[in-house]
DNA sequence: ATGTGCTTGCTTACGCTGTAAACTTATGGC
DNA sequence: GCCATAAGTTTACAGCGTAAGCAAGCACAT
């Protein structure tokens, strides 16, 4: 009786297994949360999906937070960087497109981001690049600080209430709104309901629309901005 | 035998300890998630805050969710309604203002509003004041839904961002960026270490004074978009 | 060959979580 | 007095993150 093998000996058939990694576990911990929640991601749940023990994934990650974080910078890689040979603008919202993207495609990574403290490696590319693009557009480095925080705040907090509002579609609007209105009389909130029935309600409304007004507003103003900044340096 | 008290017969000379409500809990929850973090809220520990135990929470909350959406709605009703006399660019400021003084107060509010999805009275109070300020002020349905959006989108953005950048003031964001290149080359991330010594690491540097700066460039951009639409109308 | 140490994974265990179910007790109307 | 309702307690259950300890396989020195 040589060796004991404690449990389910699979047959010798059985796939190789690759064995585990942090790049292995974060996408299937991705994959988790992008289809059941960000609440069923535990860590037995996660083991469980790569074929392991919870206690395993300790050998690859210091605790869950690691994990997360992990998976904050895998969304993060998933940003097209600004190509560097176009117009600053077209470079910008590209940049915003795709990072709106991968916040709407990853629903988590947004409420992750306010606690996560240490960047990852794909995060801190990110950021370098588009400084990098402003600056070699001519921003000064305190406007490219102030372009950079009007953007990336328009685009967080865009996508932020785009996940939130649950009324994406006029279809879905309506829906919500019955639910809130029929709770309260219909005379309690007159701005909101105007806008809910001669707007949101309407058929082909999509909030998601919104977000190029708001950029292009954000756009014009920080090229007003580099304008003045150059007239007056010049 | 007649009534056998079951445990921790307290003298008569305590408190009446007034009722449990609900406005009672959120206070203590808002005040605990303010004081040990949103993470430190469980129904025990909540209990314990207000003297009972948690079983007895669920008589005024149908489960922990329903605190939460509770705690969120509190929130908005810590943000000032605009002013419907003034100018409505100063409205917009004060209740920006407002706003992002409420969600720094509260850090975990913005986290909680992803997942949150029945709107309160505070909240619905709040929006419709927003609405008639700027439906007065002038704007079509359709600009101040758009403005509406930019403006809001960039309020939760900025003080998302303000809540997860760690560099704060320039000693954090010495420290911090001391923490980060640490890791890596020097050279890794050159407009990222520019950007850290030339500027957030200056004295004197507060990332929070960038908010004025993104909150004015939006509001210009919407004056500008409500002269065109009256020059267009008229 | 045999040992040694390292890496990877498994098992067990602890104190926590949200909340369902059943209970005791206090209150107010008849 | 009696009974319904509400408010609070107790107990219990399944699931959580992770510390501690153990087992097995591998690389390599002897």
């Amino acid at each position: 009786m040589k060796h004991i093998q404690r449990k389910s000996v699979k047959p010798a058939t059985q796939e190789p297994r690759t064995p585990l990694s942090r790049e292995r576990v974060l996408r299937a911990a991705i994959n988790l949360a992008d289809r059941d929640g960000i609440d069923s991601l535990s860590m037995r749940r996660l083991g469980q999906e790569v074929g392991v023990e919870a206690m395993s994934l300790y050998n690859h990650f210091r605790n869950k937070e690691d994990v997360l974080n992990g998976m904050v910078d895998v969304v993060f890689s998933e940003i097209d960087l600004p190509s560097n040979g176009a117009d600053w603008t077209t470079a910008m919202r590209q940049r915003a497109t795709s990072a709106r993207q991968a916040l709407l495609r990853h629903p988590w990574a947004i409420g992750l981001m306010e606690s996560r403290v240490q960047p990852g490696p794909a995060t801190l590319r990110h950021h370098d690049s588009v400084l990098r693009n402003l600056r070699d557009a001519g921003f000064s480095i305190e406007l490219a600080a102030h372009a950079y925080s009007v953007l990336d705040s328009y685009i967080y907090g865009f996508t932020l209430n785009e996940l939130s509002l649950p009324f994406d579609t006029s279809e879905g609007a309506a829906e919500v709104a019955g639910n809130i209105f029929r709770e309260f009389r219909p005379g309690d909130y007159p701005y909101l309901t105007e806008m809910a029935t001669e707007h949101a309600m309407k058929p082909g409304y999509n909030y998601g629309d919104e977000f190029a007004f708001g950029l292009e507003l954000i756009l014009e103003g920080l090229e007003a901005a580099i304008k003045r900044s150059g007239r007056s340096n010049g």
